[in-house]
RNA sequence: UGCCCGAUGGUGUAAUGGUAGCACAAGCGACUCUGACUCGCUUUGUCUAGGUUCGAGUCCUAGUCGGGCAGCCA
């Protein structure tokens, strides 16, 4: 199967939403489709939204259509303009290159126009074609003003009203799932007065809790949310975005269907436990009465991802906690953890494109995950050497300052491969796992008498095996056949085993992070006490050798330390002279999975 | 003994009344100057029971199991 990747365009994946969608165009349905990424800024986006994003804006781009960034932001006691920052940042980053073009952005500083057609009022806040200059993301709250409006209109029309009930007696009145609710003492105001006592909860005459409007719907519907739902709640609190101007702020299914509305949503997309408010979506835009084409809801699965936890609350506790670095420490499931982690954004996209989107709540494996990162690192990483665990091996044949500079292939997988010089010198590293004093059966690598390839140079011959008092390995003494040097006479020369190697002498030293999954079952969020399953080897420093040119490394770029895994600099610790590199995820190891007895 | 949604190999999915296919994982093998990559092969599946039909994973009925819904959260 193909996947999409950053560059071309691939053949376009398929479910029932894209089914819906392609069905709504052709019968016309809409001239344009219109989708959005609604997130609420209370956390940091992880690869669940980003399975939001990739349909959202996938869909926008298979359909020259467009997808706007909304910040649903009406609870003003949990949201900060932190999280606005990092969401924005996460989303540019996930798109670019690949939707960027069909991102919905507004106006700076724009609120919706009201407007009138066919004798109607109207609200609109169409995007601003892509490009424009001093754009920003929607909110929902700049749609505050055109809410209350036809929040108004509602109670014009007798399908609102003012209820003085506290939480506790709106919930004793609700009922339950199985028992029917009973009608508000309140519910038969009229018109006059519910207008006049709303003026006056905008106007703050009313403490927190002491009123609510509601919608007049059904106490007694066997969908809890159509039994008369709070629109409005009073609340003396400061807005992160629409500053200190209200003390009234609408609630979810209120505000997200109008936004959609005023915004021109063609394809609201959302997840499945939004499936039991679509009916009230559905009434609240059919009760206004509206001018223009309505959106429509549909409901898809969420990711969930084994030996992962999203929940936001546990991800807070995580980061509060200091369990991990923050919230976009390399372990998180977190946009801003795999960025920093060196997870390129084509690699989310192509997970996305490998699970697709139903209606089935599973858990996806996280190898699919991983293997969906090796992918898109294994065309992108240049290759390089590394000794994580050196073993000092002496070439006695070589003279002392002898340094044969060879030729090393950067990416193997281009059609015109480049390589780069790598010193070798009498004195090299080795992995201490590429060696054994007692090879295991099938063993592939050095071992006393034996001979192995060190990669880019040529075959050696482990002649002594030099140890300490305690019996540790501490040195390898060995002879280089130089005449099966890369290009030399004998370079043919075939022995069963290739090892990676630094020069001793030449190496440079970096710190080195081997990052793991953060949980060692596969489904940590199964029980409230999920921290007992973080892994004691998520995130094990060691000091490592490097090939001299790994000096030069950017946090641009993703290496490949041959035999070993993907490594980016790590863009936050890392500074001139004092390198960090963070290991992405280790190569497949077939070797210690299984074919080590 | 409420309402809504779902169920295809170990996992994620495709098949839109007509040969149950793909990917991951697992196993075996080939290749290999990365035990990687690549390639080949293999194991494993339609929740149950009825019904409609020439033909059912697909449609119908009932059941089973799983999930969601009773925030002035989203």
């Amino acid at each position: 199967m193909s996947v999409e990747n950053t560059a071309s365009s691939g053949p376009a994946p398929s479910d029932f939403i894209r089914d819906i969608v392609a069905k709504d165009l052709a019968d016309k349905r809409y001239q344009k489709i219109v989708t959005r990424f609604p997130p609420e800024p209370n956390g940091y986006l992880h690869l669940g939204h980003a399975k939001s994003i990739c349909l959202n804006f996938g869909l926008a781009r298979e359909n020259q259509g467009q997808c706007n960034l909304r910040f649903d932001d009406t609870n003003p006691t949990k949201e900060e303009v932190e999280y606005v920052d990092a969401i924005t940042a996460d989303v540019d980053w996930l798109i670019a290159g690949w939707a960027d073009h069909c991102l919905g952005l507004k106006p700076k500083g724009a609120v919706p126009r009201k407007q009138s057609q066919d004798g109607r009022d109207d609200y609109h806040l169409p995007a601003v074609p892509p490009g424009t200059a001093d754009a920003e993301p929607f909110f929902a709250s700049d749609n505050f003003e055109a809410l209350y409006d036809f929040a108004v209109a509602l109670i014009r029309k007798g399908k609102a009203y003012v209820c003085d009930l506290s939480p506790k007696e709106t919930d004793e009145y609700r009922g339950a799932p199985d028992k029917p609710g009973r009608e508000s003492p309140w519910r038969n105001r009229s018109v006059d007065e519910n207008l006049d006592l709303f003026q006056q909860m905008r106007a703050g005459e009313f403490p927190d809790g002491a009123r609510s409007l509601r919608a007049r719907i059904d106490m007694a519907s066997p969908n809890v949310w159509l039994r008369d739902p709070l629109l409005y709640r009073i609340r003396h609190t400061a807005h992160h975005h629409a500053g200190d101007k209200w003390c009234i702020y609408p609630l979810y299914d209120y505000a997200h269907c109008l936004s959609d509305y005023i915004e021109g949503i063609t394809h609201s997309v959302c997840t499945l436990e939004f499936e039991v408010h679509r009916p009230l979506y559905d009434w609240i835009l059919a009760a206004l009465e509206l001018p223009r084409p309505l959106p429509h809801q549909y409901e898809f699965a969420k990711l969930n991802l084994s030996y992962t936890i999203f929940s936001k609350r546990r991800l807070l506790q995580l980061v509060q906690e200091k369990l991990v670095d923050g919230w976009d420490d390399p372990r998180m499931p977190t946009l801003s953890g795999a960025r920093r982690r060196g997870i390129p954004a084509a690699a989310i996209r192509r997970l996305a494109a490998l699970v697709g989107v139903t209606k089935y709540d599973g858990v996806t494996d996280v190898a699919l995950f991983e293997h969906a990162i090796r992918e898109e690192l294994n065309g992108l990483a240049q290759r390089r050497l590394a000794v994580l665990r050196p073993l000092k091996v002496v070439l006695t044949n070589l003279a002392p300052d002898e340094i044969i500079e060879v030729d090393a292939t950067n990416d193997p997988q281009a059609e015109h491969p480049t390589t780069r010089r790598v010193p070798f010198t009498r004195e090299v590293l080795i992995e201490s796992d590429d060696f054994a004093e007692v090879p295991p059966p099938k063993y592939f690598r050095l071992k006393p008498g034996g001979e192995v390839r060190l990669k880019y140079a040529c075959i050696i011959r482990c002649e002594e095996v030099v140890k300490d008092a305690s019996g540790t390995v501490t040195e390898l003494r060995c002879t280089a056949d130089l005449s099966t040097r890369s290009g030399g006479p004998n370079s043919d020369r075939k022995v069963k085993g290739t090892i990676h190697w630094v020069s001793a002498t030449r190496a440079i030293d970096a710190e080195v992070r081997l990052y793991d999954r953060l949980f060692t079952v596969a489904e940590p969020g199964a029980t409230e006490d999920f921290k007992q399953f973080i892994n004691p080897h998520s995130a094990d420093v060691i000091r490592a050798k490097l090939e001299p040119s790994l000096g030069a490394a950017t946090t641009e770029d993703r290496f490949q330390f041959e035999r070993i895994g993907y490594f980016n600099l790590d863009p936050k610790d890392s500074s001139a002279g004092r390198p960090v590199f963070n290991r992405t995820i280790s190569l497949k190891d077939t070797w210690a999975k299984g074919g080590k007895p």
